[in-house]
RNA sequence: GGGGGAAUGUCCCGAGUGGCAAAGGGGGCGGACUGUAAAUCCGCUGCUGUAAUGGCUUCGUAGGUUCGAGUCCUACUUCCCCCA
């Protein structure tokens, strides 16, 4: 889909030799556009929950380069847009979000972008907007008379989202089918306001960025240009960011440092170079030499990922830590004190709790029944012993250095810490 | 407004038509093999609890028939299709 020719804009040949490229639209006047001077560029983030997950973090590291290439990135944050609901990708209407629970997403979700980009008044500073400020300030009749003329619900039915809920017999309500229209109104409003003329987004995000592209052209008579980087999965074809412990949140209340360096020190053999390239910012050449380590030295590479991942999102101490704690527990198979622990009242310990009533307690399963088949099963082990009996008491005794250790296969590990 | 169909284990898809904790698959989890990888093989995947073929709660919602209902009947809810 892209150009075969090499791109001129500094900006541009770095998405491509990183491999944020899927497709663009008008390569070459957004080459000369990049290559001229300072762009300004836009992603929406919708705020459907309290915390950005992994998925996200492909968009945020573009909105990266962009500014790393001398540009202006724009986060977008989907104040309006969340209320109507994205029905991209998605089988069924999601249950609204109320302007409460949007709100205290959209606060709890900022700091984010802040790791990752530099804020403030200068020509390539980031900004963030709410979409919301103009988005709900539009009376109905005067919505579909500025904005509804410039849709025909033909070319609106011929989209993928679309065209997929109908063929599937799933319901789309009205209120879905005006998404697109929201996402295009709000590309033509950060081209007036602040001269914004590229969207970008994930693959899937296409038809509702081409569609904001046509709209500027069509009725400020300006250029526009979107692009969209390819979706994001594994080599063996699993969508990424889901794992072990659910979605791979980016906030460090709901996914330590260390299980987000655990995150990226699993990445499969295969995918370490196309990682390192999307979220490091590690030089391509160093990469290059990384992702050819032989067989299992392959495992330094992915540490080097894991380290610069994790500096990014929350700095490098936190990441030292990280690695520290996983050398000890996996290489030295020792304990660290910086493994996850589980605080557990010195009374209750001392007059014993079921073993299986404690791997709950401490997150490693949601039931006892889970925590019982766990046992018998042969992954369950109190310090790093197997147990297959998971009524056992466990009390005072079990104590060793003043802790329990308890593992749940191989990588899940909690520390109890009485108190 | 009329007619026909659908809703299943709360991750998804999907069999089931009077004896069912409910086939099968995907996903997930665990084990073996490894390198905290992939592939492969094996086990598990409602809760609770054992010495146990135990108890409890599940098939859109609410009633009913029956010794017994996901399965039959009635009403309702939501969705899909056709006709108007």
């Amino acid at each position: 889909m892209s150009a075969d020719k090499p791109f001129k804009s500094e900006f541009l040949k770095t998405l491509q030799a990183r491999g944020h490229i899927h497709q663009v639209t008008h390569p070459e006047e957004l080459d000369t556009a990049a290559h001229a001077g300072p762009i300004t560029a836009y992603i929406g983030f919708d705020a459907t929950a309290a915390s950005l997950h992994v998925g996200h973090l492909f968009s945020i590291m573009t909105l990266r380069r962009l500014q790393q290439t001398g540009h202006k990135p724009i986060v977008v944050m989907g104040g309006g847009t969340t209320k109507i609901g994205d029905p991209t990708d998605k089988d069924q209407s999601r249950p609204l979000l109320s302007d409460e629970q949007i709100n205290s997403n959209m606060a709890a979700i900022k700091g984010t972008f802040e790791k990752f980009l530099a804020f403030g008044d200068g020509p390539t500073d980031a900004i963030m907007v709410n979409n919301d400020d103009w988005l709900s300030r539009f009376g109905y009749v005067e919505f579909l008379r500025k904005y509804g003329v410039h849709f025909t619900v033909n070319r609106m039915l011929a989209f993928d989202s679309v065209k997929q809920r109908l063929e599937r017999e799933q319901p789309m309500t009205f209120l879905e089918f005006n998404y697109m229209l929201m996402q295009s109104v709000d590309f033509l409003e950060l081209e007036r306001r602040y001269g914004c003329l590229l969207q970008m987004g994930g693959s899937d995000q296409w038809g509702n960025i081409v569609n904001g592209v046509e709209l500027i052209r069509r009725v400020d008579h300006k250029p526009a240009f979107g692009l969209t980087t390819p979706l994001l999965s594994t080599a063996s074809g699993q969508k990424m960011g889901k794992t072990v412990g659910g979605a791979v949140w980016l906030n460090a209340d709901m996914r330590s440092p260390y299980d987000y360096w655990q995150f990226w020190r699993n990445t499969e053999d295969a995918d370490v170079g196309r990682f390192l390239r999307l979220f490091t910012d590690l030089p391509l050449d160093e990469i290059a030499a990384l992702e050819k380590l032989p067989g299992s030295q392959i495992n330094e590479a992915k540490k080097v990922l894991a380290n610069a991942a994790t500096t990014l999102l929350h700095g490098a101490d936190s990441a030292a830590v990280a690695a520290d704690a996983s050398r000890a527990a996996f290489e030295e198979k020792a304990l660290s004190a910086d493994l996850p622990t589980f605080e557990f009242p010195r009374q209750d310990l001392e007059a014993g709790v079921q073993l299986a009533a404690l791997v709950v307690d401490a997150g490693l399963a949601a039931s006892r029944s889970e925590a019982r088949r766990l046992a018998q099963g042969g992954g369950l082990r109190v310090n790093d012993a197997q147990e297959s009996d998971a009524n056992r008491m466990i009390d005072a005794a079990d104590l060793v250095g003043g802790v329990i250790k308890l593992a749940a296969g191989k990588k899940k590990i909690v520390v109890v810490r009485p108190t």
